[in-house]
RNA sequence: GGCCCAGUAGCGCAGUUGGUUAGCGUGCCGCCCUGUCACGGCGGAGGUCGCGGGUUCAAGUCCCGUCUGGGUCG
């Protein structure tokens, strides 16, 4: 259990990722209704429009989006890598796909530049420069107000070197430090006490002795009074079927009574996976995002619903889904909706892949509880992944 | 009835002075999306160029006829 300002988070959790302070194309009540414990939104986008001090002046990013339940922020780092090198989803993916010309040939327009200090981009709304630091990313995320936020951190990618990945190890290790300590300064400058938990990121890539060594370092590193962060993100390159052991070599260096949440992971799989070696909590765009492009999850895989074989399909997404959309519609009608390009298949769609990970990681937790981990994940994955997609 | 214009992929259109396997948009079919630059990306199928003749080495392009739709004059 996290606990939090706006409440107690039961892990492991998958937190809905909301980036510009909105679950696409979802009410607030909604994402209560799907199960979703937190929200969490990216200081980065937020940061540029509509700015932090608006955000701040609200309320705080919960009463801004009234959401009225727990918060996360990321620090932007993510976009470091995204906007820098480019490419654009190749965590945690099959290496083979991630070809160096696509680093290359993105590098052409790269809207970012990293060094020691911080880093230099340009918005990709207007192409205005723009810099974050340590420092910046964790002001932001104070005015922001998010309950947990993660200091500001740099990925690398599956193909950088080795030597890259040492000396971005020892970067992020050394932002780590600047923004533990921005955000007690911060902290005790803007309230009386503490409200605001800041999570170290681990990362080293696939290397075993630069991920044990960075999240070793993290552990290491405390204020005068002794506290150290409340809690850890696993991020960078994760090759998939590395995953376990990845966040198994990170989850061994780092101390049981603070959660450990993966960053940007929501396969079925790659969850089992997660759990199993130790990670607490989730966030990923993934559900969201696919099902504004018209792919849903069921329990036999996840599938396009904009196949011609599902216009006169009337029976749900998915026949053992609990959700709003599976109770009350169609793939017929939601194939309509997406065929003509009807909004509500954005939220009838997003209702659904949400709610589908959200049970799923509760049926993990439960499982757990009872004992029955193992056999659920044989389960589940069994079928999900033998089956052909409906 | 005369004259004019248009018939090219399901739909809307390009196709240079006749010159390789006729293009584009959209739609259709399928795949992809893992700390969102994103209601986006990738791929595929689909056309005896209205029909019938003719000229030419070569015709969607030129000529004749014809059909269909539209316009216009009487």
């Amino acid at each position: 259990m996290i606990h939090t300002p706006h409440g107690d988070i039961q892990t492991p959790a998958f937190i809905a990722v909301g980036t510009k302070a909105t679950v696409k194309a979802v009410l607030p009540e909604t994402m209560k209704d799907v199960g979703a414990q937190a929200v969490l939104a990216n200081a980065y986008h937020l940061y540029l429009q509509p700015g932090p001090d608006i955000v701040d002046e609200a309320g705080g990013l919960g009463a801004f989006m009234n959401w009225s339940g727990p918060t996360y922020t990321d620090s932007g780092g993510f976009q470091v890598l995204s906007l820098g090198a480019g490419f654009r989803k190749v965590l945690a993916m099959d290496v083979d796909r991630v070809q160096a010309d696509d680093v290359i040939a993105a590098g052409k327009e790269r809207l970012a530049r990293v060094d020691d200090d911080g880093v230099t981009f340009r918005s990709h709304l207007d192409g205005s420069s723009h810099r974050f630091t340590p420092e910046v990313s964790i002001g932001i995320q104070h005015q922001l107000g998010a309950d947990i936020i993660f200091a500001f951190d740099e990925l690398t990618t599956l193909v950088n070197t080795r030597g890259y990945q040492e000396q971005s190890v020892r970067r992020t290790h050394d932002w780590a430090v600047r923004c533990l300590a921005e955000h007690r300064r911060l902290t005790e400058e803007r309230h009386a006490k503490p409200h605001q938990a800041l999570f170290g990121v681990v990362q080293g890539a696939q290397y075993e002795d630069l991920r044990r060594q960075a999240a070793r370092g993290l552990t290491e590193i405390v204020d005068d009074e002794g506290r150290g962060f409340d809690g850890y993100g696993i991020g960078g390159a994760l090759e998939k079927q590395n995953l376990a052991t990845i966040v198994g070599w990170v989850t061994d260096e780092l101390p049981d009574d603070k959660p450990r949440h993966l960053l940007g992971i929501s396969e079925p799989d790659d969850l089992f996976a997660a759990v199993a070696a130790g990670a607490d909590t989730f966030d990923c765009v993934s559900p969201s995002r696919v099902a504004r492009n018209a792919a849903v999850y069921s329990a036999d895989g996840r599938y396009n619903i904009t196949g011609a074989k599902y216009r006169r399909d009337f029976t749900p997404i998915d026949a053992e889904c609990d959700c709003y959309t599976c109770a009350h519609y169609t793939r017929a009608y939601i194939h309509h909706l997406i065929k003509s390009k009807e909004m509500l298949a954005s939220t009838l769609c997003t209702i659904h892949n949400e709610r589908f990970v959200i049970r799923l990681v509760d049926q993990i937790r439960a499982s757990i509880v009872a004992g029955e981990f193992d056999d659920l994940r044989e389960h589940v994955l069994g079928r999900y992944y033998s089956t052909r997609a409906q």
